[in-house]
DNA sequence: CAATTCTGCTTCATCGATTGAGCAAGCGAG
DNA sequence: CTCGCTTGCTCAATCGATGAAGCAGAATTG
């Protein structure tokens, strides 16, 4: 009794007809509610088996349209290349699912336009929410999805129209500069000012990075060296090519680094190997954001690490509650232990 | 004119009572088949705009609904937590996107039942087409699938009823052992059997991954110590433990080591570290997968690193082409050059 | 025994977009 | 002037699921 090479797929219809009953049954005893709907038992259990033995699937699309909510949940997502973005992926499905929420995630590859589109594109596929990650301009989106009466929150990086939830970032830069200032002094007996190396100097999250290596300076009574605070961008290259151009201006190069994200330290550390700089000695680092072969790099890389959990619990908690008034919700981000 | 908090969104009939003219008119215009159904470029023009001013956004549910393909295309993955799977993932979408598909992405994390489920859950969404990367029970995907009259392509680990495109898992093997080898006769003065470890034994990269490690240590003539093949899983807890159990069962610990993924390399260098093994020199690393950071781990690593786009390329060939037939592609991944 | 309530269904409109069929006006040819 | 063709649209059915409203018949109540 198997259906021939694709027919037409199963439908409440189909089922309807082999039980001698009506779709609006059938409809009532897939969705659950036929308690609600007075069918018996019988019943209930005789479309239960005959759904089961033709491998009948809901249409999602037909229930959807039907319903006033569609149980879809949006994610927008500027990369998949490194373990930060990976987990708040993972985490993020793993919990629209406990909910029942339909997860559909995409990648904008840090591109504006791109990232318009898709969010253009997930309204389009009725997302009930949409959590903007790591976007560049997430007021954008937010007005957007206003527009068509669908939930914001913004993740990783803030905006103005509606809630967000990112790191500490001012705390965790401060705590990060503090610890490789500490292996300075221990080092070397004196602590030197730093470079600061990667992320968009027009991003929160970077000028808070920014603000609190700053700030670690000035309570450690040493001077920020302005030419050291390279904020040229996220990508390898973008990295690797302002240590190169930074090592042809200054003279000696600074003892310790902060660097802002992994994906930035990729570039230096590959700057570092091919220019012979820092052949003697590897320089003090510090990295903001974790990487587990990034921690057996060295013995003198401290990292901080997001609390990815407890940010993503924060994003469901606002879900869940149905709030939208701004807001901005700072997650301490954890410091990782080193030998 | 902009409308209140969240009223209903606006609807081809919404355009159609605006611009004085029918659903029908609206629809086809904004579908992009005007010519077609000929409509005035005057109306035409004056639709795009009412669209435009009004903010309009198709309802996919609906659209879907009505038509017979989808152009939805879905992908489950194991992970994300490594850089293969995860430009797996956006080399996916970037090509989905490039043909005009929406692709949704599901992560399993290797998990049988997971797997089913985010297989039926694709379906209801009505998915033209699906990728199963990695999956535990490809075969079963592709019944459930074939029920609906879906089609698959297996991607990373092949099945038995759908097309697949793996690596050439056996060549990448062999000569990522020949080379770990090579490296044992230089450092050593003679090539000694290595350690194999990470994968399970069941899967078919594993198993042919084996075949290769053996071929080169047979080439060598060398003989494989059978208590040095551990396939212990992918986990990094698992490579791990394996490890610890290994060091106090056997005498001498292996010179070298082919390592089955970068995942399992974080367990095996963790053990590395802690357990004060290899403290006076590292032992010789192959491993099977690429990453930027193990690259830099130390002087005597060498890696093998699949080639995705070759293998996206693949699997788009295979959609495109709407072949269904069983065949195995296999790519041949790329022997990174370490110094 | 009539009136009411309860049980277990069915009927039908609806969600929004798509598309085959059809219709009216205009225009050119004969 | 009339026939036929083109142009430019509209109508209505349809995709599949949902749920309010309704309707028989059985059970209960007064």
């Amino acid at each position: 009794m198997k259906r021939g090479t694709q027919t037409k797929r199963t439908t409440i219809y189909d089922l309807a007809e082999l039980a001698g009953t009506s779709a609006s049954a059938v409809s009532a005893v897939l969705s659950g509610n036929w308690k609600k709907r007075r069918i018996s038992s019988q019943l209930a259990e005789k479309i239960t088996r005959l759904a089961e033995e033709q491998g009948y699937a809901l249409n999602m699309q037909a229930s959807v349209l039907r319903r006033e909510r569609s149980k879809i949940i949006g994610m927008l997502v500027p990369k998949y290349d490194n373990r930060y973005f990976g987990s708040i992926v993972e985490q993020f499905e793993t919990r629209a699912r406990e909910r029942g929420l339909f997860p559909i995630i995409t990648c904008t590859r840090r591109d504006p336009a791109l990232e318009i589109e898709a969010a253009r594109a997930m309204l389009s596929y009725q997302v009930d929410c949409l959590i903007a990650t790591g976007a560049t301009d997430p007021d954008r989106i937010a007005d957007i999805c206003s527009a068509a009466g669908v939930r914001t929150v913004n993740l990783d990086l803030p905006g103005s129209r509606v809630p967000s939830v990112i790191s500490d970032n001012f705390g965790g830069a401060l705590e990060l500069t503090r610890r490789v200032l500490a292996n300075s002094e221990r080092e070397f007996g004196e602590k030197t000012p730093l470079l600061f190396v990667g992320g968009r100097g027009t991003d929160h999250n970077t000028s808070e990075r920014v603000r609190g290596f700053r700030a670690a300076h000035a309570e450690a009574g040493v001077e920020v060296d302005e030419a050291l605070v390279l904020t040229c961008g996220y990508a390898p290259e973008k990295a690797e090519n302002a240590m190169k151009s930074l090592a042809d201006k200054v003279g000696p190069l600074p003892r310790g680094m902060f660097v802002n994200s992994t994906i930035s330290l990729e570039g230096v550390m590959r700057w570092i190997r091919r220019s012979g700089h820092y052949a003697d000695r590897m320089p003090l680092l510090g990295c903001f954001d974790w990487d587990p072969f990034v921690a057996m790099l060295g013995d003198h890389i401290e990292m901080v690490r997001q609390d990815v959990p407890r940010m993503l619990d924060a994003v469901f908690e606002i879900i869940d509650s149905g709030a939208s008034e701004l807001k901005l919700i700072q997650i301490p981000p954890i410091v990782e232990q080193t030998g």
